[in-house]
This record gives C-alpha cells, sequence and structure tokens, in this order.
DNA sequence: GACCCATCTGAACGTTGTCAAGATGATCTT
DNA sequence: AAGATCATCTTGACAACGTTCAGATGGGTC
C-alpha cells in the first residue's frame, strides 16, 4: 500500500520475526528482568501487533524457552574458552566452575530464565533436556581430562553432578549482600569463589580416589 | 447489621485477616504452584475483598515475604529433626545436606517462593536476611561438632557456604528427569543424595584440614 | 452517645496472556 | 499472466491480574 519509502523500515511481512521476537526478548530479559519481560512488549519492541508472536511460539513459555536456548548457547561459549585455558586439568576443573559461576553473575536475568525453564520442564523425558546435556559433558569431559577413571561411569556422573550443584548453588547465592565482608576479607570475589569450590571435593582435586 | 447466624462465618471486621491471608497464601503456593497464587485468588480464599489485602501487606511481594517466611520456619523445624539424629557427628552433615534436599522436594513451591524472594534481596542490608541466616547457622554448628575448628573464621564460613551452594543445587536438580537411570542403578533417591554429597568434601568428611 | 480510626468493600484503571475473524501478500499452479 | 493457496500479520475482544481510591462499617475511647 505504502511503496515511496526508505528501504524498508517494515519490509514486507517482517522477514524474519521470530528472531527478531527472540532477540527483542534476550534484551528485554536482560535489562528489566524476567518479570519485566512480557509477550506485549517483545510485540512492541519488535513493532509488531501483539497477537504477531502467535504465529511463531504457540505460547509465552515458549518464547521464553527460545530465550532459555540462546542462554545455553552463550554458556557453552564460555565453557569452550575456560577449557582451552591454559593451566593444569585439576585446576582447570575448578576453573571451568569459575568461570560458569561469572556467566551466571554477567547474565544474571539470563540465567534465572534458563533455570526456570529446566525446571518447568524437570518432569519432561530426558530427551527435551539438549541443550544442558552438552554442557553437562563438557564438565564431565574435563573431570576425565583432569585424570577421572572414564570406565567408572556411576562415580564420573556423580562427580558431574556434585560439580554442576555446587556451582548452580555457588552462582544463586554469590551475590548476597551477607557475603560482602568475607569477600573483602579475602580480598575479591575471585579469592571467595575459589575458596568455596576449594571445599567442593571434585573441584578440589580432580576426582577422588 | 446481621446477629441471628452460627458463630461466625465472618464475624466482625474479619479476626485475625494477615493471619488468614498468609496460610491461604502458602496453601495455593503448594497447591497450584507459585505463579498460579494470584493476590485476588487468596483475597477470594480468605472471603475478603480483592483490595482487602493491602491493607496488611504493601505489596504481593510483602505476601509472598511472609509466605517465604512461614517456609524458612518449616525448615529449621526440620533440621532441628535432622540434627537431633542419632549418627556420628560427620554423617551427621551429610544427613543435615539430606534432610536439607528433602525438605526442598516436599515442598518444591514453598522453597522456590523462598529462593526468589532471597534473591530479590540479594541487594539489600545484611540484617534483611535473619530467616536464612539461622538456617545458616544451624549448619555451622552442625560443623562445629563434627570438629571443624571455630577459632578458623574464614575457613569456617567458606565450608558453610560451600554446604549450602551444594545442597542448594542438588535440591533444585535432583527431581531433573534425565537423573533417573542413575537412580535406578543406585538403588534409589536416597542413595543417589548421599552419592552426590559424598563427592563434596564437607560433607564427605566434615571439614576438610 | 459521639467521635475516631483501623479495617473492609465497590468500582474503576491500566496491563497482561490469549483467541477468533479478517486482511495481506508471497508463492505455486495452470 | 491470472487465480488460488497458505503462512503471516492486524484488529478487536475477553477474562484475569495488580493496584488505587472514595466511601461504608463497626470496635474502641472520651
Amino acid at each position: 500500500m505504502k511503496e515511496s519509502e526508505a528501504p524498508d523500515p517494515r519490509p514486507y511481512h517482517h522477514g524474519d520475526l521470530r528472531r527478531a521476537l527472540v532477540e527483542a526478548a534476550v534484551r528485554l530479559v536482560e535489562a528489566d528482568g524476567p518479570g519485566a519481560m512480557s509477550l506485549r512488549a517483545v510485540a512492541r519492541e519488535a513493532g509488531v501487533s501483539p497477537a504477531a508472536p502467535y504465529h511463531h511460539f504457540k505460547d509465552k513459555s515458549e518464547l521464553l524457552d527460545a530465550v532459555a536456548h540462546e542462554g545455553w548457547e552463550k554458556l557453552d561459549l564460555a565453557f569452550r574458552a575456560a577449557r582451552d585455558a591454559e593451566t593444569s586439568p585439576p585446576n582447570r576443573v575448578r576453573e571451568l566452575g569459575v568461570a560458569y559461576v561469572r556467566f551466571a553473575m554477567a547474565h544474571p536475568a539470563l540465567y534465572r530464565v534458563m533455570y526456570d525453564c529446566s525446571r518447568d520442564k524437570a518432569d519432561m523425558p530426558a530427551h527435551v533436556h539438549e541443550n544442558e546435556e552438552s554442557a553437562y559433558r563438557r564438565v564431565r569431559d574435563v573431570l576425565i581430562s583432569a585424570g577421572a577413571d572414564p570406565a567408572d561411569e556411576v562415580g564420573l556422573e556423580l562427580a558431574t553432578i556434585a560439580c554442576w550443584c555446587a556451582a548452580h548453588g555457588l552462582a544463586e547465592m554469590t551475590s548476597f549482600k551477607q557475603f560482602d565482608a568475607l569477600k573483602a576479607e579475602l580480598g575479591g570475589e575471585d579469592a571467595f569463589l575459589r575458596g568455596v569450590l576449594g571445599h567442593v571435593g571434585v573441584f578440589a582435586k580432580g576426582l577422588q580416589r
């Protein structure tokens, strides 16, 4: 109907909404927190009507799933960087943990979305969790390279889970103001993180036994 | 205006709303999850108008704070029971962890509310966190009774935090369906919990060093 | 008995998630 | 090239939500 303007403020149907929606959603989540991210605001940000997203996501929660997926990919990136850092394998395990916590601190809202989605899908078949699983495998591989026995599958899985639990817990609690004094006494946040993880067997010395 | 009926379907002003509201809120949260708990539904459940709660709580989040408070008290109860159980002190540390995780599994929605509130208050002055702190001290005390050096304040705090992080992480992830196979292989949920916590230094052998 | 004040109600406003019905335009068929 | 098809987007509506405000209610105090 209008054809005389600059290249394409909103070209034809939109080009690639869905992508635009996910990006807008991530932006809003990281900016104002997960609670402030409304479907309508996302649509507004993308320049479409409030009903448009429903042609790409059946639900608001499905949009959040996509946001979480984006998050898991970013985390995997951070993991790769930490894995390729130059340290002894046992240290590498702990540095992986530090990288994990640092990621959660750098993207708190995104991290929250990632885990809220995981929780909501906790009772779904295992194959739904491919995102987490890729990161999970990365932890396990580093454990093996640090000397864990690949043949002891049960022990290896338990150790990986212990790693993950400690890191997740620390990620969620490290910003509590209660710990400020302790952080100051230890001389910085990193020392605090390493100090806590040092009390977690798997992080402290690779695999025990 | 009406005075001829049974004792008091809604006596005078209400007696003790606030209490009724908190209880209704806890009930709704535990029944349908935190997301389904609306202020209006709570008011409906208590038999008052949607605006009534605002004379007792300034916000919806303030009601949720009260719900969380209730949760911390229940957790403290479970902690006391675990502390008084008859085992060797080092085992007691791990049993405290198991009790924590079991509480989270028995009251998943309540547990979620507790931590969402803590997170939202993460940047507030430390004295706001009295609820968590009472439970926190209880963990520290058990660590001491298990042989930790009370003079090493920093080490003690780090160990307590490591405990808490691992337990919190495990609490949030233990219901993931991904772990079902492993649980079966280990012969039950409890074995799984003890197995994971066994890889966390502090739980495995009291305090290290 | 008259006043006061905490408490509760009624009605309203703006916002949200979601849906059904219709418009729009790219693509495919012939 | 004309017309049919189908995914995509809009319009308009609905119920539910959090929150506010002006007023009703009634126990407590002088």
